[in-house]
DNA sequence: TCGCAACCATTAACATGTTAAGGAATGGCA
DNA sequence: TGCCATTCCTTAACATGTTAATGGTTGCGA
């Protein structure tokens, strides 16, 4: 089987860049008049749905690695949007939670933020947005 | 018309990160053995198959913004894989090469890379891959 | 219970993403 | 010609991505 290297038009890894890209634009302009970045968002946003949640499984759902998380937690910390406390039984766990500042923080951009993501579904139409989730959920190694 | 926040599992921009994880996992694999990045693997393999470029046109191919694209190029003409030379007729434009060497590197592990790119299409299977990639481009605001 | 492997989180170091500001060069226009 | 907005690239500053190393803790088997 030959196998040549695909133009870099039609890779696979640009093309989920690109995506990307257009699908952050809008949320980070939303997100600039909060002061949030992307990532702190996400956090967030996990914890408003799951609420507290050890640094491992809040790193996990919010596709974050832990070195990561580690500073983005520090820095949220620091804004007073979530808390974060030593485990009682097993010491080496960190619980975090989401303070009450935080939440408020969440619900005052939730009907913004559902806007834009019903802008991409409806831009693509359900039959295709659902599919391009199937698709993408394919390549996740996390989720077979 | 009610909108509410999709939950974080079916976040359109959650499912892009995921995918591209899966994605780039064998491909930075591959590269760790060169001692490259990917980005400077896509920059390479850009001007492998452009030829000499501005620095603007390269990262707009390469999907960088400029600054990254500096430091980029720093650490590629560094290791002797492109070279740089400031324009003739408009000398604000910095022109951009591979060298032999660096093509030279290319070569040696574009097989691999084709097999890797040959294996993400045959997971997903022809016409699947190819819809993933449609739809990939409708979000990208540079392409239509 | 002693010793050690495994685990959780953090820190460190380097590279890139992102936005804003700076510096050099060009082109157009009064 | 002289001014100035624009363009191209670079630098700066901060946040995250990525990999490796470190520090505490825990669990378990000899």
């Amino acid at each position: 089987m030959t196998q040549s290297l695909p133009p870099t038009d039609r890779s696979l890894p640009i093309a989920l860049i690109r995506a990307r890209e257009g699908v952050m634009a809008p949320i980070r302009e939303m997100l600039a008049e909060t002061g949030l970045t992307e990532q702190q968002w996400r956090v967030l946003r996990v914890l408003a749905e799951h609420g507290q949640l050890d640094a491992k499984s809040l790193a996990e759902r919010a596709s974050l690695l832990l070195p990561s998380l580690t500073r983005i937690a520090a820095t949220l910390r620091g804004k007073g949007l979530i808390t974060q406390t030593q485990g009682d039984a097993d010491r080496r766990r960190q619980f975090i939670a989401i303070t009450s500042k935080g939440q408020r923080l969440i619900d005052a951009n939730a009907p913004q933020a559902a806007r834009i993501a019903a802008g991409f579904r409806a831009a693509l139409g359900d039959a295709d947005f659902d599919t391009l989730l199937d698709l993408l959920a394919r390549l996740d190694p996390g989720a077979p």
